[in-house]
DNA sequence: TAAAGTTTGATAATCATTATCATAAAACAC
DNA sequence: GTGTTTTATGATAATGATTATCAAACTTTA
């Protein structure tokens, strides 16, 4: 089982892109989180201190190379997280309340009656589907009272 | 069966808020559109037209006044839709490429077995669920070639 | 009709994000 | 290695979308 960083480094040379200190840092922090973050949630986790501007230029960077993948949550905040090649295929649970964001997978068999599901729903409209995301609104438990 | 119009104004006018020109204006907008817009769309198909301070003060009234729902899709514009108590329970079906968005229905079936996959996706993680949201994406007739 | 409360539209202010650019670091050629 | 080219960095300025302000107009209520 490869690295998670070696695969990134791997696909960012064949890109012509550099994993530099300050990307590596945004990937481990990424890494190290149960669901996307924020600009500013990048800029406080990270140690030492990454200017915004660079933050800011290297999760477009990272997005643009397919390694990151953007979010757009409810509170109007974009959230960057890691492209589902690294992180494998998830869904979101979002506290509503709270606005937290963590990662759920599905079992293969409940994976696979959801893609069912997509293509059905989408059969008269001549689109050709090529994915999908299920978003799990609720309270987290310390919502929740 | 009870108008749009006098569905929002009585929800309105039991919160203090005026159901003026250009709110119904906008409403019949998003009323007349299979998908949600963006508050640019909205003053383009206005008629006559709606200065855009008056366009975001209103949407975020009606968001406030639970009329409308915020959009979070994969282009980092937002979007404004009825909200569901008014349109109906639906998903989204999103072209990757031209980023159109149009509204799809489950049937009741494939519904409640969604409502189950969220369910059972969630059960170990605390949450209490409230609703789910699944949006499927991939290319437009247009865009399929 | 008068008074109180809301809405409107023009404009200014704010905030997140992107662009600029000189410097620094890394990769490459010889 | 030395020099050359390319790419990345961080400080700062600029942009663009959204929100706040406020006087005037409009609605509702008394």
């Amino acid at each position: 089982m490869v690295g998670l960083h070696a695969k990134v480094e791997e696909s960012l040379r064949s890109q012509g892109v550099r994993y530099t200190t300050n990307r590596r840092a945004l990937i481990e922090a990424l890494e190290n989180t149960p669901g996307p973050l924020t600009v500013e949630e990048l800029y406080r986790v990270t140690e030492p201190r990454i200017p915004y501007s660079s933050i800011y230029r290297d999760v477009r960077v990272l997005t643009d190379s397919a390694v990151l993948t953007l979010h757009h949550s409810a509170d109007r905040s974009n959230r960057f997280e890691l492209a589902e090649w690294l992180s494998g295929h998830h869904h979101h649970l979002v506290c509503v309340p709270c606005m937290a964001i963590s990662d759920v997978s599905l079992d293969p068999d409940a994976e696979h009656r959801l893609s069912q599901l997509a293509e059905s729903a989408a059969s008269n409209s001549g689109y050709r589907i090529t994915g999908h995301s299920l978003e799990i609104e609720g309270l987290c438990p310390k919502c929740d009272e």
